[in-house]
DNA sequence: ATATTTGCAAAGCCTTTGCAGGGGA
DNA sequence: TCCCCTGCAAAGGCTTTGCAAATAT
């Protein structure tokens, strides 16, 4: 989750340099997933949209983040441990911490752990991810 | 995929060690989810069994490979590209490699990855999941 | 005889899609 | 004007479930 937060006018310049028309919808979600949100899924951004917009569809919630997505304005992040999509306002390599406790998902620097590979030749490695799993005390 | 393929009377065994009751439906899945499989899905596995048992509902295939994963006959992987479980018969520690072009999956020993964490003092980590994913050759 | 398992169909869960109405450029 | 977006409802894909009939011990 970043710790500033855009303004409306700054939300709306991102999506228009995106090629992404700022509708309303759009730059209410975007306030809600890229600075106030840590790792939603569709139902608790539609769950957010419910008290803090006027009306907003399922469809809508689920196209908008679609389209933040297909911009990278977001990144989609699937795990194993539930079968909902979530998503990350964390646009950049990074890998997850899933506590088992709670299933709260943590970003993790890719500097926090080191991988290396040594496979046989056939296989070419073009992405790497990690997912850890354990308590968080805290 | 195992190389050495069990026989029914070995699979009869395996499952009432296991607990498990050897149904005609639960040996018959056994002995292509065990030998001949290679990360199949609950949809290959019902083609497999259409072709080659006399009649199994799709139910039952459910049932069934959520039995073998109860008793750690089989482990389940669930990876973010499909939306389908696939079923491992390698039940030890292993990592996986997906084939960018087929989506096929490797199966990768955990000795062939290094992975090591320094992450802040909080997270205690219980488990680590490393995917690979690239071109394979050949 | 009693407890499990099977098969079928229906339901469940998450996500996508078709289409008509509405709003922005 | 014209195209894109929204909302609604229906559909889609995968998996689970309820229940009655069949099977196992």
């Amino acid at each position: 989750m970043k710790t500033v937060c855009l303004t409306p006018q700054e939300i709306e310049k991102a999506l228009i340099d995106k090629g992404v028309q700022p509708t309303a919808q759009r730059i209410a979600i975007c306030r809600y997933v890229l600075c106030e949100a840590d790792h939603p899924t569709a139902e608790q951004v539609k769950e957010w949209a419910d008290k803090n917009f006027p009306k907003m569809s399922l469809a809508t919630v689920y196209n908008t983040l679609n389209t933040l997505v297909d911009v990278e304005l977001l990144s989609e992040v699937k795990l194993p441990h539930s079968d909902k999509v979530m998503y990350d306002n964390n646009i950049h390599k990074h890998y997850h911490f899933i506590d088992e406790e709670s299933g709260k998902l943590y970003d993790i620097d890719p500097d926090e752990v080191e991988v290396s590979a040594r496979l046989k030749r056939k296989f070419k490695i073009r992405d790497i991810k990690v997912v850890l799993r354990g308590k968080v005390t805290g």
